[in-house]
DNA sequence: CCCCTGATTATCT
DNA sequence: GATAATCAGGGGC
């Protein structure tokens, strides 16, 4: 039986939390995507200046979720890693709907989705599992329920989506051919790469 | 396929 | 006042 330990540096569980399955009610998901977040040493964390506001959950112990309001329309949810106080975390960017497929298009509200884009990109995740802030700080094992994965599972890493800060660390991590793992869209206020 | 933009609010300057 | 760990929709090629 597999284990996960997330008390460990967020990169160094992304391994293990792909192919994991989370389940929050009738939703049950096949992690496929995950970006990790360093806390105070890295520029992109929402914990990079300490302990204060939203970021307060992720300085709490591992084996909570970490749930923002992003850009002011979108619930995302992360999976603090890390002893408590080093605020290392998960960002969830994409699953597979292995359960529940009614309740999540239900939730997303748009007829005629491919199956593969219900819970694509961290908005649309969220969305199908029904977040709302309240959940923010919740325990896994509780609400919600994490499932180490069911054997090996293939895994490789590139660039962060969407950031301006630290944009080429590479700290996203998928299951390659995965046809759930969101689109590559590098941020319009990162630094342009060498070609 | 690609690039651009509006929506909407917690947090920061 | 500005920015942001996003998304969907519109226009162009």
């Amino acid at each position: 039986m597999p284990t996960l330990d997330l008390a460990q540096r967020a990169d160094l569980v992304a391994p293990q939390v792909l192919g994991a399955e989370l389940c929050r009610g009738d939703v049950r998901l096949r992690i496929t995507e995950v970006e990790a977040y360093l806390g105070l040493d890295d520029p992109a964390s929402h914990a990079f200046r300490g302990p204060r506001g939203r970021a307060a959950t992720m300085f709490g112990p591992p084996g909570h979720l970490y749930v923002y309001l992003s850009y002011g329309v979108h619930l995302a949810a992360n999976i603090v890693c890390s002893p408590a106080g080093e605020a290392s975390a998960l960002l969830l960017r994409a699953g597979q709907v292995l359960d529940g497929e009614g309740l999540a298009r239900e939730r997303r509200g748009r007829p005629g989705l491919p199956a593969a884009r219900l819970a694509s990109g961290p908005g649309n995740l969220g969305r199908v599992l029904g977040l709302s802030l309240a959940d923010d700080g919740a325990a896994l094992g509780d609400e919600f329920v994490l499932t180490p994965a069911r054997g090996p599972v293939e895994v490789v890493c590139g660039p962060r989506v969407g950031i301006s800060q630290a944009a080429d660390w590479p700290l996203r991590f998928w299951i390659p051919g995965d046809e759930t793992v969101s689109a590559y869209r590098r941020s319009a206020r990162a630094p342009r790469g060498d070609s």
